[in-house]
DNA sequence: GATGCGATTCACT
DNA sequence: GTGAATCGCATCG
């Protein structure tokens, strides 16, 4: 299985990420669509990105082939997502931040007994991949090719271009002024926004 | 070898 | 709105 993004150069990662805004991603019988992305490139481009000081053990995925998978387990307690871009050796990938249930809905309530209501199963990275079933087993496996425990499938109806907003990512702790997230206008499973918030105590 | 904090979420006030 | 939980990695000694 091959598609357009899978031979994007990694210098076009945003323009990638944003073209993956409505795909689908399907994995433990729970099938999500994807309402929110963010783009991360590496190797002094891109201070926020994991891979900005080069390859580790932790983000080795990220420099590898496309359409593969980079999970990473943060704050002692949680996994996220990303589809790796871009050519070999060069670090691009997109963060899967949020997304609707369409399939499997049962299954994914199970899987999420916090979630208030249906918006919330996937609103959010972490929440995304519990819902899924996934974690960092799926880390290195592909995403496009049906031998990993994921597949990516493109949307059955693509988002219109007016319906993609774009701002400032999540969380992050720099590059606050790099609009590389992308979302759905008016969906109700994109998660809020929300500055990287500096720890206190301990 | 030790230390500090992160691409977060949830429970509680 | 605020704080705790908790693991791995980067950084420093």
């Amino acid at each position: 299985m091959t598609y357009p993004w899978l031979t994007a150069p990694a210098s076009e990662v945003a323009t990638t990420t944003a073209g993956l805004l409505g795909w689908e991603i399907t994995a433990g019988g729970v099938r999500i669509r994807l309402t929110e992305l963010e783009a991360y490139s590496g190797l002094g481009e891109d201070p926020a990105s994991h891979a900005h000081r080069g390859p580790t053990g932790r983000n080795e995925v990220m420099f590898g082939p496309p359409g593969h998978l980079y999970a990473y387990f943060i704050y002692g307690a949680h996994w996220c997502l990303n589809v790796v871009l871009g050519e070999p050796g060069r670090a691009a990938a997109a963060l899967l931040r949020a997304g609707q249930v369409i399939d499997g809905l049962d299954t994914a309530r199970a899987r999420r007994p916090a979630a208030r209501n249906d918006a919330d199963l996937a609103r959010g990275p972490a929440k995304l991949v519990t819902a899924l079933g996934l974690s960092g087993t799926a880390n290195g496996t592909s995403a496009v090719d049906g031998t990993g425990p994921a597949l990516l499938t493109p949307p059955s109806r693509p988002p219109a271009a007016a319906d993609i907003a774009s701002g400032p990512r999540v969380g992050v702790a720099s590059a606050h002024d790099v609009p590389w997230r992308f979302w759905l206008r008016d969906d109700p499973t994109v998660s809020p926004y929300r500055r990287h918030t500096p720890r206190t105590r301990r």
